[in-house]
DNA sequence: ATAGCGCCCTGGTGGC
DNA sequence: TGCCACCAGGGCGCTA
């Protein structure tokens, strides 16, 4: 599943790639990922220069401004353009975005963007993902319950979010209002990080149990991204290839296998709705 | 304000 | 071997 590091590396890769790069068509198989529709979606970005690509999150905003390349140098200039269309994209659970030009599309491949000269697909078993039309890069209406993104936001801010939570802390770092980009695998790798038990209700870690999960969550994240991110299921690159930091997962996926500091089996449980594994001996459980 | 749940959707799994 | 109920899971909208 895509969290904030594969969505980065998607960024990355799409920023190397297609900046400057006019969207010549877009074809469409399956109508349901574009919001509020295709025709919507189609006169956002055919036709137009994709010039920026940011990220919050697990969101994408592609910004795109009219006409031929050399209005780029404009548009830089002035910053926000005046003609500038945003289209925010979520790759949910099982969305790609890639260009592989040995990739022949199949049932699950419902939209294809030709740029001049590269063509991206994109591919959803699930048909979670959404590209949605919205009105500006950085704080669209659709962000706007979207908090700071995790590598962006300081302790103080997060703490201050954090501290007053009853919910319980793995809860708490899923919640994308308070910051965001952490999903599942990340929570679990957070918290593993930390010695901290996901059950632990976030108002009653002190500051240093809080400083360790924010130190913990940055530095799993980052290090997710220098490795490419995880593939589970079937996140693939930009390029068609898988991600290599599933190797590095310590409790992700691997109930049952010993601790990777103490040998004890890793468990698996249910919290907030969500199958979460953990140490039970380096993640002793809260006092109740 | 906050928490919990059902929904979307499909492939994989386990039971019979 | 085949069928099928069930589960995973991010975000959103609804309810309590």
């Amino acid at each position: 599943m895509p969290e904030l590091p594969e969505v980065e590396c998607v960024a990355r890769a799409l920023r190397q790639a297609l900046i400057g790069r006019r969207l010549d068509r877009l074809d469409v198989r399956f109508a349901g990922v574009l919001r509020p529709s295709a025709a919507a979606v189609r006169a956002a970005a055919v036709g137009r220069t994709l010039v920026a690509v940011h990220r919050r999150g697990k969101y994408l905003i592609l910004t795109f401004a009219a006409g031929a390349r050399r209005q780029m140098a404009s548009v830089a200039r002035e910053g926000a353009g005046r003609d500038e269309t945003h289209v925010m994209v979520h790759l949910r659970m099982t969305g790609q975005l890639f260009c592989d030009p040995q990739f022949r599309p199949d049932a699950h491949t419902h939209l294809a963007l030709d740029f001049e000269g590269a063509r991206v697909w994109y591919r959803d078993i699930r048909k979670f993902g959404r590209f949605t039309v919205v009105e500006d890069a950085r704080t669209p209406r659709a962000l706007a319950h979207v908090g700071q993104d995790m590598l962006e936001i300081g302790f103080a801010a997060w703490r201050e979010r954090v501290a007053s939570r009853r919910a319980p802390i793995k809860a708490v770092l899923l919640d994308q209002g308070v910051a965001a980009g952490i999903g599942n695998i990340y929570a679990d790798e957070t918290l593993f990080g930390a010695r901290v038990h996901p059950l632990t209700p976030a108002a009653a870690l002190d500051g240093a149990a809080l400083r360790r999960i924010y130190g913990q969550a940055r530095a799993v994240l980052r290090l997710a991204i220098r490795h490419g991110g995880t593939t589970y299921l079937n996140f693939l690159d930009f390029r068609g290839r898988p991600g290599n930091f599933r190797r590095k997962l310590r409790v992700y996926q691997r109930e049952g296998e010993p601790c990777p500091r103490c040998a004890t089996p890793i468990e698996r449980r249910v919290v907030a709705g969500r199958s979460t594994r953990l140490c039970p001996r380096c993640q002793p459980q809260p006092p109740a």
